[in-house]
DNA sequence: CTGGATTCCGTGAACGTTCACGAAGATGCT
DNA sequence: AGCATCTTCGTGAACGTTCACGGAATCCAG
């Protein structure tokens, strides 16, 4: 209506600012912005009428330091683009949410950064972490302090809580109902990590001589588990292990792969060089990500219940920043079995 | 190494804690946890020592509050598990996190919560927004006041910036490739959304009227463009669509989905009904997430660059935010090209 | 008109940190 | 020794909000 002397984009307006404007005091400011009890009506609607003029918001600095109780809770996470984590992302920010808290969560799939880069940007910002740390749990717990932090699929560490898998149920459950179905040339491709296998191919060859070994090494001329390992976590370069594993061993007859994504790729890759999944071939993936069932054949796979994986996560924590789980417990650790979740491909 | 008589869980330490507990000033103990010049290596060593003991982590409320520059944006998603949009929150967090600005994200994918509830959580604790409010963009730019909003997918808004999409010449790419492959009986589906139909329906429907306008309607007998619309966006409940779709159009040849997450249930469905894609029908999707090259057959799209998607987003709000970008300028609006990607489904 | 509720609003204090400045001690040079 | 310089450290102030309290105005019954 006036002619609009504020016209500076410099200074955000406090709410000294719109006290002034309005007429009345930062109190009352409050009660209006809050909608809280004991104001006139006519006094909170020009009050809100001023700070919207002013485009004041609350600053969220000043509000949390005298509240003191905002919880908000870093997700790190490897890679967005592998479906795996946005099913995993999802199920901790609804729980997240419902609890209140707020989620601020880092990728850290990009630019060669590392999961201790993001626990280092995430940790002066959060209150705790959830988070896929790997081998960096140590140290990122270092930098957390007496915060939580929650590692993922990673061996018990007793510096944080953790959520682990039972990959040896995991393998034992794919191997028995492969070799059921008369498989007996069976290899494991894995992802190269930081260095040497994965857990679960670990896991994958512990069952293999495990069972090897019960059958009799005399009776059997079956190799043990055979592991390949692929450069790189990305369903084109799986589909490409695939192709280079045929070669070498063309009687495999069936393959169990490090995860989902990748058994997509082998999928992909197998029936791009001739062969028929499962008639000729068996593939076994693993996670569970939604997408196995979209593929054709549809995945077979090793599934983990990742809604659940994210509402166990987020449990855990709210039971660390309650008090009522302690680090050294039972509760502070988990293990979460993943079940074979029989489709077309196996 | 003494016995511990800090056990209170309740108060966390704050730097005055640090400060008596070390022998020296507030302010020492901030230089030597910023790791800041003029301080001895000794004393620092000290105050590092009794910070870790108790536990200590600067407030980060009481840190932004004094030094006031510290951004950090929201990201209302509607649904974390289709593909489409982690591969574009991927983005965003990654650009986002080159310019040092820390994500918020809100799905608000579960428990029937809206875009508007998103932003409601997500104002107060955020610089600017992200995200996928359609038709809440309005509501939610009133929210944020004189905060930026970058609202994604939408007619464009006076009251926020806006990353559009080219739908019309998306549709007319498809439906000119598909009529020149001999395609004639092409249908739409889309997801029904609040009402009406999509604008990605419409467009679809409006080339397909210029397209056999331009022809003449004497010479073809070619039905205008007909939409089918799904009850809702999943890849289940599209390929029962198109199941129901052959049902009651069996002269189909080409459909045109509204996304790929869509298009993939239907691919499903189409071959689970005995038809072969191509040969008997095309299918053609609309996004271009990265799973669509591991169906089979490989998904022919409608591709957006989901990662230019990201970056203009971050772009846009980093001018907005540097004062760069007035609202009612060409550049607060931009519009983002999908591109016809081929690949086996049509 | 008086008294007590009730409604509405304002003032000091506190939250935990960093910034700007200045003081004290150590060191070097003449 | 005397002075200047550098290093190291401490003190008041400020950031913007809410909480706890108290004061002023209004209302109604007697």
């Amino acid at each position: 209506m006036s002619p609009q002397p504020e016209r500076q984009p410099r200074k955000p307006a406090t709410i000294l600012d719109v006290a002034a404007a309005a007429g009345v005091s930062r109190q009352t400011v409050t009660r209006a912005m809050n909608a809280m009890p004991g104001i006139k009506a006519s006094t909170m609607e020009r009050v809100l009428q001023a700070a919207h003029e002013l485009g004041y918001a609350p600053s969220r600095f000043a509000r949390g330091l005298v509240q003191g109780s905002e919880v908000s809770v870093g997700l790190a996470i490897p890679d967005l683009e592998n479906p795996y984590f946005p099913a995993f992302a999802s199920s901790v920010v609804e729980h997240a949410t419902a609890r209140g808290w707020h989620v601020v969560v880092d990728d850290f799939g990009h630019g060669g950064r590392t999961a201790m880069d993001a626990v280092e940007r995430l940790a002066p910002q959060v209150d705790a972490i959830i988070g896929y740390v790997g081998e960096d749990a140590d140290g990122a717990a270092h930098l957390m302090g007496r915060r939580p932090l929650v590692a993922l699929d990673n061996a018990v560490q007793p510096a944080c809580a953790s959520i682990d898998f039972d990959y040896h149920h995991a393998a034992a459950e794919a191997i028995h109902y492969l070799r059921a179905s008369g498989r007996r040339r069976i290899v494991y491709l894995d992802a190269s990590g930081r260095g040497g296998l994965s857990n679960r191919a670990k896991a994958f060859q512990d069952v293999m001589s495990e069972v090897l070994g019960k059958i009799g090494s005399s009776v059997s001329r079956e190799p043990t588990g055979h592991v390949v390992v692929a450069p790189r976590d990305s369903a084109a370069v799986a589909a490409h292990a695939a192709q280079e594993l045929l070669l070498s061993r063309p009687d495999t007859d069936a393959i169990v792969v490090f995860n989902d994504l990748m058994a997509a790729g082998v999928l992909k890759g197998l029936t791009a060089a001739g062969l028929r999944v499962p008639a000729d071939i068996a593939v076994v993936g693993m996670d569970g990500i939604p997408l196995g069932e979209l593929l054709t054949p549809a995945l077979t796979t090793l599934a983990l219940d990742l809604r659940e994986v994210g509402r166990t996560a987020v449990e855990v924590l709210a039971g660390l920043l309650a008090g009522d789980i302690e680090l050294g417990g039972r509760a502070a650790h988990r293990i979460i079995r993943p079940t074979l979740r029989v489709r077309e491909s196996a």
